[in-house]
DNA sequence: TTTTTGTTTTTTGAATGCAAAATACAATAT
DNA sequence: ATATTGTATTTTGCATTCAAAAAACAAAAA
């Protein structure tokens, strides 16, 4: 007989029930997955396990079982008996991810067009401002992450944890490109034009029309990448 | 100064020049995926660590780590203190994965039409005759594989190694459903005709056609699984 | 000097061991 | 009899250990 009698259910809000637990090697997943998007673990660079767990202060079993899922996700590479390194991309790679992704947004955008909320589109309209106040004033990060945010709203919009959960993970990797590619500040004004449409098809719930310009928009950053990480290349 | 003189490479044909070799890690996710696929171990069974590991003739830590590995692939779930289990996919589940899949096959139908050889387009015709004739003598399985074949073939003409991986990595939690939805015979002739529209639309490389045929056609797939998994539960 | 071969050191792969948590079970109280 | 608490057993999480492979290094030969 559950559920019967208990008064304490939900005392204020939304509090979940059960307490959050988490196995030593997925908090490590979580955090090494942070040291490669911020750039602190550089692609290319070898992981030795030992000097690994030493910083880490964990011992190698639980290192070992979170490379291994890094693997999976593909930010590390693990090669037989000679070790892991962080993942890095070639421009074919950089390339196919961006297509890729380009075609993930492009789906997600339809079907977002059929079931977005009215406040979910009012919290991307809001944000879409917010976002031009921080361009406004220059603000780089902050204008940075109000359009990630946009883009998973309407990610989150299309209401499918697969595609989601495809689209998060492959964000991960591109994220990481970002930190050496100089914050690409390219076509500013463009990309904002393009948020503009897009909020428009939202509300139109033109999911045709979202697509393309959610195609176009990354196939746009992909170059944008591209060259950036191009123009470095030659610097060094 | 490598190759200089060396003149035992490729002594036939395209023989690999360096050695497989495996980690039993590895091995263990492939020999796990397979029985999960093939149905031997049934969606929600419990995996006890210390019973697999004596079936398997393998220790624990590989197989932990296998299971980690399957974990972020979607195969196997694990909660923390209590062990892994085969995953199972609700209805809901089941119909985004479908989702999604439609997407991903009508986004890499698209982009196999600006790429597919002719070679492979040439393949694809005659693996279709081969399916026909699997149908006309009611070999299901041949049928099945054959089907499997050219969708496979055609995500593979899109050339776009990201895509790929999450379409095969998709594939494999569909086909783990399939050995519970009694291999679905449904809509025989309407799937024939898809696939022969398919290869117009490959043929005239008019890529919004294929796309558009393509998700339909796992859109259809998707109603004949829920209806025979609803079917076998009715049954229950 | 350069290349090759043999040896030492380091690093990884996999098994085992120990502690903590969960489950199963039994005993007591209601 | 049912519910609850306490105890024993099992199972999992993580650290450690041991063996195998790779890398680094040194010695010998060309």
């Amino acid at each position: 007989m559950p559920d019967a009698g208990m008064n304490v259910e939900r005392p204020v809000a939304a509090i979940p029930l059960k307490v959050e637990r988490q196995q030593l090697h997925d908090t490590v997943v979580g955090h090494l997955r942070r040291l490669i998007i911020e750039g602190v673990l550089e692609p290319g660079k070898k992981l030795n396990e030992r000097e690994l767990c030493e910083t880490l202060g964990i011992s190698r079993t639980p290192l070992r079982e979170a490379l291994k899922v890094l693997a999976a996700e593909g930010l590390v590479e693990i090669s037989p008996n000679r070790g892991a390194s962080i993942a890095s991309m070639s421009e074919t790679e950089i390339r196919e991810a961006f297509e890729f992704m380009s075609g993930l947004e492009a789906f997600a955008g339809e079907l977002a067009c059929e079931r977005i909320s009215a406040e979910e589109l009012a919290e991307i309209k809001s944000l879409h401002a917010s976002m031009l106040t921080c361009k406004a004033q220059n603000d780089l990060p902050g204008y940075y992450q109000r359009n990630q945010a946009i883009h998973d709203l309407i990610n989150q919009a299309a209401r499918n944890a697969t595609l989601r959960q495809t689209y998060v993970s492959l964000n991960w990797r591109i994220q990481a490109l970002r930190f050496h590619s100089n914050h690409h500040v390219y076509k500013w004004d463009r990309a904002v034009h393009d948020h503009e449409e897009m909020i428009e098809a939202l509300e139109a719930r033109d999911g045709k029309r979202l697509s393309n310009i959610l195609r176009h928009h990354l196939l746009e950053k992909r170059d944008a990448v591209l060259s950036m990480l191009q123009a470095n290349t030659l610097k060094l």
